[in-house]
Parts: C-alpha cells; structure tokens; sequence
DNA sequence: TTTAGTTTGTGAATGTGAACACAAGCACTA
DNA sequence: TAGTGCTTGTGTTCACATTCACAAACTAAA
C-alpha cells in the first residue's frame, strides 16, 4: 500500500526516529526492529510500522529495518539529505544559545549567518559566524537560504517575520512567544518555552 | 454541559489563551470575543468557544469573555493561580539562557534553584539565582519544588531525571535530545530545538 | 417592549490518528 | 524441503479532535 499522504502526526515523529537511527549506528548495530527502535525513542512498536507503511515497505520480515536504509530514506523525506542553511535573527538570550547548540549538526542543519540590530553585537563571532546588521537580511535571497530563526522580543517578532518573508524564507522556527502572521506557503513552527513550562503544572498532583 | 474531562489539545492550547489575554489586558480592554482572541493567537473562533466549554458558561452573548475573570480561571485550571517554582539542572548554553529568560514571570513560573557539575560554574549567582552543586537536588523535597527544567548534555540527561524524581519531582522540561525514561506518574515535556528545525525543511518547496 | 445586531454554547457531522490483531514473509536449521 | 521462530505490513476498529450550523441569550436603541 504505497504512496500515501504521510500524516502530520508521522511527519512530527521522523525527526525522533532519525535520531533514534543515528544513535543506532553509533552503536555499531546494522539492523533494528521496531521494538527495539520504539523502546530507544518512546514510541509504540505498531505506530513505528504504521508510520513506515506510509512511504514504501523497508522492513525485512524476521530481521527488521537497515539502519543505514532506514536513515537515508527518513533524510530524503525530510530533506535533510543535503546540507540546509539557516538565517538567525535576534543574538540575544536564546539566539545565542541557539548559535552555540552544536545538536544541529546531526541532522545537516547549519546556522550559516546571523543578524542583530544591536550595533555592539554586530562583528561579534560567535561560533565562525559573524553577527550582521539586520540590514543584510536582504542578501539572503542570493544565499538561497530558505530557513529563518526567529530571536526577538515579542515586540520586533512580526516586524523581523515580514522581512524573513520578503527575504524569500520560507520555513521559520519562532522562538518569539507570540502568533506571528506570514503568508500561506510559509510554515511557522513556534516554540514558546515558557508556554511549555506552563502546561506541566496541570498534570501534576496538587499534594 | 459542564464538568467535562478537558481533551489534552485544549490543555496544550491553554497557555495560548492565556498569553493572548494577559496581552489584551495590558491592552486595557475588558472584554474579548472569541473571534478577536482568535485573531490574536491564531486559533479559529469555534475552536476557542469549545475550549472554554469543556469548563463552564464563561462568556456572555452578545459581549464576550470578562478577560479579568477568563485569565483567572485558565490560571486556575494550570494551578497557575499561585506561583510554581522549578529547578534547573544545567547550566550551559540552553541552561543559562532559560536562566535569563525573562518570560516566565507572566505565569507565575519561577526558576527558584539551579544545579551544574562544573565547579567552575558553581557559585556563581545568574539572574538572582546562585548555581548550586548537583549534590544538593535532594534538598528539592524540603523546598516543596515539583518542577524539573533538564539542560545537561545527551548522556547525562536519564541520570539527571532519575535524580529529579527521586527528589520528589512531579513535572519535567527537558531540553535534551533524547527520550527519558521516567515512573508515569511523572509528566515530561521535551523540547528539542533541532528536532523541530529538521522538519521545516519537508514543508518547504524544493524550488 | 420590540427589533436589530452580536456573540456564546453545543449537538451533530466529519476527519484524523491511535491501537489492535493477524496474515504474510523471511532466516535459519535440519 | 519442511518446520520453527521472529518481524513486518496493513485492514479494521476505536477514540479523539475539528468543524459546522444554529438556537439561545445578551445589549442597545427606538
């Protein structure tokens, strides 16, 4: 049963079972079923398969999957199998743990240029890459950078998304903890630490 | 139709509401319709008004929502209504720039301890909060603190969460990349900057 | 009081994803 | 080649979440 839309839900959950491969073949194993995969990264053997099903069979009956096929296949979905550039803005707090997190490497992401408005952090090198007037944001465009970060305060967050847009970004990670508004083809994963913080006093016990 | 169990959707999008209403209050407005906090947050109309149903008659037809009593009563669902406190156990990168992070005051969080292996670090005071040596996390259960922020790097992070429920932890933020393994009366929320960067790139057109 | 204009609250319909159970297929051994 | 043990792939069922449509309820003005 080939060729099926793959469902966001299973979309969400490649990067965890990419992550789960790569630890994988760190270990020097060549081959993992389901189970064993499920149990490294939190997911139930059956949602695994159910998630393979999606695009072609890759499994082996009585042996499991090929890490290494496996990896390749998830990269190409997701279109990690080449390098991908992306543009930070905002050195601040976060931006600058962001710039210093060396966990993108893994996944081929790589944060090749920075803006601030800051003129005291513009110059800076922070991990071989130079902090840029925000001015240059338009020179993405050339780069054919197609990934933006946004690190702003939640003032200059929509402001910083229109010229992401404009500079031909297309997919962007929001750090701001506000709805930004961009246009239909461009996706917006927003992550609000404290919002995430907030919920996790609900599931806990009062006494 | 009151008094129905909350689906976890609506749980996830509460601290959403909730963001958006404090940002109408400073607004200086007192009422809100579902369709404007809708604008504001990004979330469809009917979508909200169902929400808020699963907790009782909260508007009035024809006016809105009492934004005052609204905030109360969300912060009130999140045991918000009181200050939480959480300790932070590492202090690098990620961990010193949550240190840092201003936003969490608006829920009522607040980062009451932090922890770090390095001696180097230990001491030092960050943001009114002196970095405490690891040893001292069994301390957490006098102190009453029931939530967990992990910051440590990928091979400390299970050791780190068995040491947090064994000191008396209800609730964990993790911001290591891996699955932890926790008792199940413990919730865990993980946050994985690069993992939610590598799946920008499947919604972004090749060309 | 009546009418017009809003906005909520919710039953019902629809859509989507999780969970299950098991047939199908492969490796290995004898 | 036949048998055993293991693991995948997927049709089906079930549970949950979204979307819709509209009655009910309120305000304000005449």
């Amino acid at each position: 049963m080939r060729y099926r839309r793959i469902p966001d839900e299973t979309v969400r959950r490649l990067p965890v079972y990419l992550q789960g491969l790569l630890f994988t073949s760190e270990q020097g194993l060549e081959n993992i079923s389901s189970q064993n995969l499920g149990d490294l990264v939190g997911v139930n053997a059956w949602q695994i398969r159910k998630d393979f099903s999606y695009f072609g069979e890759l499994g082996t009956r009585g042996v499991g999957y090929s890490v290494k096929k496996l990896t390749s296949q998830i990269k190409k979905i997701l279109k990690l199998a080449t390098v991908q550039k992306a543009a930070l803005v905002g050195v601040g707090n976060i931006g600058s743990a962001v710039l210093a997190y060396s966990g993108f490497a893994k996944y081929g992401l790589n944060i090749a240029v920075a803006f601030d408005v800051n003129s005291k952090k513009i110059g800076k090198n922070i991990e071989n890459v130079v902090v840029q007037d925000i001015s240059n944001l338009r020179r993405l465009k050339k780069q054919k950078i197609k990934l933006g970060i946004i690190a702003v305060p939640r003032k200059a967050a929509q402001d910083t998304a229109d010229k992401l847009v404009k500079a031909g970004i297309k997919g962007i990670l929001n750090f701001s903890p506000c709805h930004i508004v961009v246009p239909k083809k461009v996706k917006v994963i927003t992550i609000d630490i404290a919002m995430d913080l907030a919920r996790l006093p609900y599931y806990v016990p009062a006494i």
